[in-house]
DNA sequence: TATAATTTTCAGAAATTTCTGAAAATTAAG
DNA sequence: CTTAATTTTCAGAAATTTCTGAAAATTATA
């Protein structure tokens, strides 16, 4: 398995770009690896391939498996388990989304949610928890808009996207279907 | 300057969230502090509430001042600099969003446009490209999207984000207006 | 201009994250 | 059951990121 320099950017590039998408260098190239490459892999071609160690490929699989970003294949007559991209570039980029919202939101709302709880002892603390309410208010909102979109039709999805400046009109146009 | 154990929590959990959110520990928990506080803070005084040297909140503001999420203000009779965070929730948020939509797709963008402009040299690197495409026109569309999203006034953005299922049902109507 | 107050810088220290590779565990085949 | 193939685990190594604190730079005041 050699790359070819077109392939080696890609990879290299999600490598780098891994950490800010939410996963490390490895698991980036693994994916990126993946996703251009139309035959299953199995690790020691990834191993190889990325230079990187045997170990390292086996947690990365591992991560990359709980995101539900690859999926597992047996070639007849050898033992060992190939892998591929799962779905589409699209349902890829929903399961990033999704599982970025989880992780980016979730826990806030959970401590702000318990945060919110308690009665404010003095002035200072019933401003700090208006600040809090209105974060709160604001990522909740979010929260639940991601989740509309990630729930969305493909189809739907792509016509909204490509809507640009047109959402104001059709915002507009809210409760005056004729 | 001690925090009560609400903002603390509050703090602690904006900095342990900051590196999901683009920024490190004791920058997130700067701009959760100065976020939940009405009074302008300066350096030292966050070193001491966050108990972080100063050195480490020099480069922290100077870090969210690139960000534009803080703003510099002085009290009269006082040499040093004050700060608040800038704006409102809602403009953080934004400004945050806006952030990352350039940290986290424009250099992506970048690099794919370039290896699209290559000549595929056989079928398995035609068979790469093609992906590397579907990947573009994803991130792209996404990238406008974003940038759609964070122009839109407040008021508009927020009814399109309660809209909830309701969106397939006004993306039906498009093109349909009486 | 000299001095004092304040902020910034940055080399090295500390903390954290990622990676390796050998050993252990698992799985399949004979 | 035994052996061989394969995958997983995980302690420690390596790499990376963050943080400290003292020195340098900047800014304001007298």
């Amino acid at each position: 398995m050699k790359l070819t320099s077109q392939a080696q950017a890609f990879v290299l590039h999600f490598g780098e770009m891994g950490s800010r998408w939410g996963f490390n260098r490895t698991v980036g190239q693994m994916l990126a690896l993946l996703t251009i490459q139309s035959e299953p892999l199995n690790a020691d071609q990834l191993a190889q391939a990325l230079k990187i160690s045997r170990g390292n490929v086996s947690m990365g699989l591992k991560e990359l498996q709980a995101w539900r970003l690859v999926e597992l294949h047996h070639l007849p007559g050898d033992r060992k388990d190939y892998f591929t991209a799962a779905g589409s570039i699209w349902d890829m980029a929903r399961t990033v989304f999704e599982e970025r919202r989880k992780r980016e939101l979730d826990p806030t709302l959970s401590l702000l949610r318990q945060l919110l709880l308690n009665d404010p002892q003095d002035e200072q603390e019933a401003r700090a928890q208006e600040k809090m309410q209105e974060v709160y208010d604001l990522l909740e909102l979010l929260d639940r808009f991601a989740n509309t979109l990630s729930r969305l039709e493909q189809k739907d999805l792509l016509k909204l996207m490509k809507l640009g400046s047109g959402i104001s009109k059709l915002l507009a146009l809210k409760g005056k279907k004729s």
